[in-house]
RNA sequence: GGCCCCAUGGUCUAGUGGUUAGGACUCCGCUCUUUCAAGGCGGCGGCACGGGUUCGAUUCCCGUUGGGGCUACCA
């Protein structure tokens, strides 16, 4: 059996979408799974829309999510060049071959006149379909009307008779009646060729054995399967992959929000948890196994496993994993990713020193436990990095705006002050004895030590989080909460509800 | 409209001609803890509908309904 051989074939006319990285990553982790090659083709036919900055994009969202490939744009192969601006004199050699062949012919219509016919046809209750209208030009007239340099394209000329079936491996035996086939333009007047006829010819070219690719080509498919026949080229193998919806069931896309993919890097995504979250949309590994790092993705990743539904991308569920990943995730890992995220929020100087950096760490590894997105460090972490947070109306109501308060965490403050050694010991032994001298429980100190210290009722444990502030801060803390409450400063704000106050 | 694809809780899914239809997210309880947004335990909720085939259909076939895709000189 020859080589497996899958390709990803975007065209950069935007940013990578979170459609486009579900099928590359199948198409990569089938490729990885049976030991083939991945290639990456630019299929930038649609001459007014690609731009470079969008082929960047690409590149950095594959990037980032872990694929590689063997063979692209920028790293070369045996089959290059791999985009498809650059292969144009290859394309026009095998429509001229259609041309002489009588498979393909020159179409002079205007694509005013198209659409002035598609309407009659549908007016009528037919199928739009090309009427023909150039198919056996009198050779007098081509010459005339080729000689004048009017303007025309080349479509292709298909079988409109029986069927055309497709084997796909994931939808099994699909079969077309040929009347509801067109024919399709394969070279745009541009010159340009059409997607149909770039994608057949490189794939036959580029050896692919599996053609991998989103279910909405399933239907240009039989289109496809004519044309590598009219050229004499082998049919490869197709799996047509399920769609990824939006939460209304209609393809994702811009109106849902945030299709690109980096954008869930900027939200805090890890790039291995979307990965594992993209690889279980519409694919299972057949048990319910659903945490998978990338080598048993790989291990366990078939084509049999893919399943023929659509899936709905749940942005809860998402963040679960991205969550799961987080707490799993060393801390060392964490700080590099989430530094950017810092600087940006001003919340970081831009030049760590070690023992800053290691503090550093320490945050991380205290939060990572609890927070769903990296985004959650600067949110629900904000309290580690500057005194400027705010006081949550749980907080607020709850503990600060109490009239016991303040003086409490006044008496608290002055032993804080008082600690010759920093650590969690010591802080728990002066918080523990605090409320031991005022004969109250141990949580009437800590909660309202909690809120002052960090604005919230809610984080991780109270000790090991204060011992990673500057003692002089938490006294400042204490002290500024009880002069707050005193002032009658710490009433819950807003008419928002933080839930029920036990 | 035509063609094609799809159909297990709200969502992602496992699964079978005979199962108490399994797991996960979400939600709701309970529990542990200094707090929960963490941990532990538990619960609600599903085979779209109608016909067949069969001793027996969630599973096989047909239809209906619903959803989606394609129907471009976009890919």
């Amino acid at each position: 059996m020859s080589e497996v051989r899958t390709r990803f074939a975007p065209s950069p006319t935007g940013n990578l979408h979170v459609g486009g990285a579900h099928t590359a990553l199948f198409a990569w982790l089938f490729a990885r799974h049976e030991g083939g090659k991945f290639v990456l083709r630019i299929e930038d036919t649609d001459e007014v829309r690609s731009t470079d900055e969008s082929l960047a994009a690409i590149y950095d969202g594959l990037r980032w999510l872990g694929i590689d490939w063997d063979e692209g744009p920028d790293v070369g192969g045996p089959y290059a060049p791999y985009i498809q601006s650059e292969r144009l004199e290859i394309y026009e050699d095998y429509i001229n071959r259609l041309i002489e062949s009588g498979r393909a012919y020159r179409c002079f219509c205007t694509p005013e006149e198209l659409e002035e016919r598609r309407e009659i046809q549908r007016a009528r209750g037919m199928p739009p379909r090309y009427d023909r209208a150039c198919v056996d030009l009198p050779e007098d007239q081509l010459q005339t009307w080729l000689a004048e340099g009017k303007p025309y394209c080349v479509r292709f000329r298909v079988e409109d008779e029986g069927t055309t079936v497709i084997n796909d491996v994931v939808r099994g035996e699909v079969s077309f009646d040929n009347e509801v086939l067109g024919d399709f333009v394969i070279r745009k007047t541009s010159g340009y060729p059409t997607y149909h006829m770039a994608v057949v010819v490189d794939d036959y070219l580029m050896k692919i054995s599996h053609v991998i690719r989103a279910e909405e080509h399933l239907s240009n498919t039989p289109s496809h399967v004519q044309l590598m026949e009219a050229l004499g080229f082998d049919v490869p193998v197709f799996a047509h992959l399920p769609l990824i919806m939006g939460t209304d069931r209609t393809k994702l896309s811009k109106r849902h929000g945030a299709v690109n993919l980096m954008d869930y890097k900027e939200q805090g995504f890890l790039p291995e948890a979307m990965r594992n979250f993209l690889a279980l949309i519409g694919w299972s590994p057949g048990t319910d196994e659903e945490i998978l790092d990338l080598q048993q993705l790989i291990d366990r990743f078939t084509l049999e496993g893919v399943s023929k539904s659509p899936g709905i991308f749940d942005l809860e569920k998402a963040t679960w994993l991205n969550g799961e990943y987080l707490k799993r995730a060393d801390a060392e890992y964490l700080t590099e990713l989430l530094l950017p995220m810092l600087r940006e929020h001003d919340l970081i100087e831009d030049d760590l020193s070690p023992e800053r950096r290691r503090w550093l760490v320490d945050v991380v590894d205290l939060m990572k436990e609890r927070t769903r997105l990296l985004k959650d460090f600067v949110t629900w972490g904000r309290y580690f990095f500057t005194e400027d947070f705010p006081y949550d109306n749980r907080a607020r109501k709850k503990w600060l705006s109490r009239e016991e308060v303040p003086e409490r965490l006044d008496m608290l403050a002055e032993r804080i002050e008082a600690l010759e050694t920093w650590d969690v010991d010591s802080i728990e032994q002066a918080i523990r004895g605090l409320a031991d001298e005022l004969d109250v429980s141990a949580s009437k100190i800590i909660h309202p030590c909690r809120a002052a210290c960090t604005g919230q009722t809610i984080g991780p444990s109270l000790f090991h989080l204060m011992e990673l502030l500057p003692q002089d801060s938490v006294v400042r803390r204490l002290r500024r909460a009880a002069e707050l409450g005193r002032a009658g400063e710490m009433e819950p704000v807003g008419s928002v509800d933080e839930g029920p106050d036990d």
